[in-house]
DNA sequence: CTAATATGTTGAATTAAGTCCACAATAAAG
DNA sequence: CTTTATTGTGGACTTAATTCAACATATTAG
């Protein structure tokens, strides 16, 4: 990255922990189906140390190294349901009947500030 | 970055399509809540055109920005999950009785090559 | 229709992510 | 305990992620 972006930099709390908790989670996976950080490393091609960052949460590490390290493991899938249409009710009862290709100013709601 | 990793470089398949089809539902949740690019990127501290690369699916943006925009559009809660040990019924078989700290060459089984 | 604005695109500059190396620390195996 | 192997750490180097600017395009508002 180069210029690193605030949220990079310093993520949001929240932003932070789960990215903790998902690098926390990527290890107990890996170490229950006994593989090295090194074999994770060979699959997804990545260096030893890039996936050490993953496990630790480093936010600035690429979501294609965490994606791939989930695909190591066979856990992909679990990464189908993000921001899911579907399953965003909140977003359903804010979507009018019509979906805009774009978000205008001046029609937006009041609750999104 | 820098030296780019080959999962962030080219992708397997199937990451590449888990991260198009994220930044697919990044951009169907924002336009539900009638947000512009523009402010996501203000909330989570990133330019308008970080933003637009997540909605593409560009894999080698950090996981952090990824995360903040699910942050911003109130979704976050949905990583949560994970690679959630809990969630994981696989790894909970292929966990012996007692949880090594480390990964030895030896001990590993014959399914992970 | 026109005006306003959101988004797309290109190119250049900046800087940190990723790599590698070497060594230390720690855990596992015998 | 001893040996072996995995993981941690710090530094140096390379290069791509991010930013910004300026303009083009496309959608929406009126």
């Amino acid at each position: 990255m180069g210029n690193r972006s605030r949220v990079t930099e310093s993520p949001p709390a929240a932003v932070e922990n789960a990215l903790r908790q998902f690098g926390r989670n990527l290890r107990t996976a890996r170490l229950r189906r006994r593989l090295r950080i090194q074999d994770v490393a060979d699959r997804i091609g990545a260096s030893r140390f890039t996936v050490a960052n993953l496990e630790k949460g480093k936010p600035g590490a690429s979501a294609a190294a965490y994606f791939g390290a989930l695909w190591a493991l066979g856990l992909l899938n679990q990464a189908d349901n993000l921001a899911d249409p579907d399953r965003d009710e909140e977003g359903k009862v804010l979507e009018s009947a019509r979906s805009p290709r774009r978000a205008s100013r001046r029609r937006r709601l009041d609750n999104d500030f």
